[in-house]
DNA sequence: AACACTAATTATCTTTTGTTAATCATTCCT
DNA sequence: AGGAATGATTAACAAAAGATAATTAGTGTT
């Protein structure tokens, strides 16, 4: 919960006392390892805060493929995008690489109460545009950097991804394949000896 | 005016006559083709809807190399990310690749207006979820697609592109060289002649 | 311990991209 | 019209990535 408190603490304009009653709507739960938290084409609008693990978002390509999106981990949110801000079916399925503890709360009811009581305004605007920040320093990654480049920005970001996180789901996220991540990883440790 | 009703008319939650009054906070301007609206560095926190023309926005790499980061054009709206969402001076340049015309405002007017009269809160709400449906499916088409899929869905989109944007500031977007993009239209015209 | 399953690495080969430089093609300017 | 400047294409080579398959490593299961 401390987790939590902590993200909302930043946001300016929203007042503890407000965020003592929105926490009150959210529900803790837990997802074992490889548990499907949203699956592909639900139209659940449920908002996770992650307080330990990490969930995976991923999709089948049309030629079969599957490929990983998203990762997220403790201290991030969760949302299906799809049908949250497009308000379609999700695009993507949600599941957890290991057990996952989440804060849970329906979209719907938050944007009722915010509907309301626009005092609880600034936290939707805070939510959104951290995830936009978040999306647009992605694409940048991939404007500006190699793949090589990339992975290490994500390992340095994010250092235990390497030793919680498959491989292939991280070359997938990178936009590449596991058999290039391995060779990355080669040429990484070659140079390191110089 | 009428491209931007349009676009403004889709929101849900807002009404008309909100509207009529937030446009007259709007002033319209024009810039010359090669001028800088935002110099990378400004706080500028202006918000711009485009009514004809293009804008990029640029940024010079560490090494040198020049980048674009983003093509807007004729009914986009146009803001510097890090002045409005993340609060600090602008990352990258904006300039009009040929003579625009913008409606532009002030986004610390608008959030004056709205922190004062929640009704305009919807406004807001559906900018920040436009964009962030936008940015995300912009990632999205980094990590399904090749360099050669997002040339040809970026021309799908916005078929006279090609005619009026410089190859080389289209490749940057996509995230590869001139001379790769260059290849590229060379094998898709080639099997277009089996 | 033996087996099955999955992931990671390696090998081989093909395709694509990056880099650099040269050559066309266009536009703009005086 | 001539020349400068810019952008696009092409060439040639190096580097990286994709595809496929084989091998190795590591898990977990019984």
């Amino acid at each position: 919960m401390q987790l939590l408190l902590d993200a909302i603490r930043q946001i300016p304009g929203v007042n503890p006392e407000d965020v003592q009653f929105l926490l009150g709507k959210a529900a803790r739960r837990t997802l074992t390892a490889g548990e499907i938290y949203i699956r592909e084409g639900s139209s659940s609008r449920k908002l996770a805060f992650i307080e330990q693990g990490i969930i995976r978002t991923s999709t089948v390509k049309q030629n079969g493929d599957e490929v990983t999106m998203l990762l997220r981990w403790e201290g991030q949110f969760v949302a299906s995008h799809d049908a949250i801000i497009r308000e379609r079916p999700a695009e993507f399925s949600y599941s957890a690489l290991e057990p996952v503890s989440i804060l849970e709360m329906d979209y719907g009811e938050l944007e009722k109460i915010m509907n309301e009581h626009p005092r609880y305004e600034p936290l939707r605007t805070f939510f959104l545009m951290k995830m936009l920040s978040e999306s647009l320093e992605r694409v940048e990654t991939f404007v500006l950097y190699s793949p090589e480049e990339r992975y290490r920005k994500l390992v340095e970001e994010k250092p235990d991804i390497v030793n919680r996180v498959p491989g292939k789901f991280i070359a997938s996220m990178l936009g590449i394949t596991p058999v290039s991540l391995s060779r990355i990883r080669k040429r990484i440790v070659a140079r390191a000896k110089h």
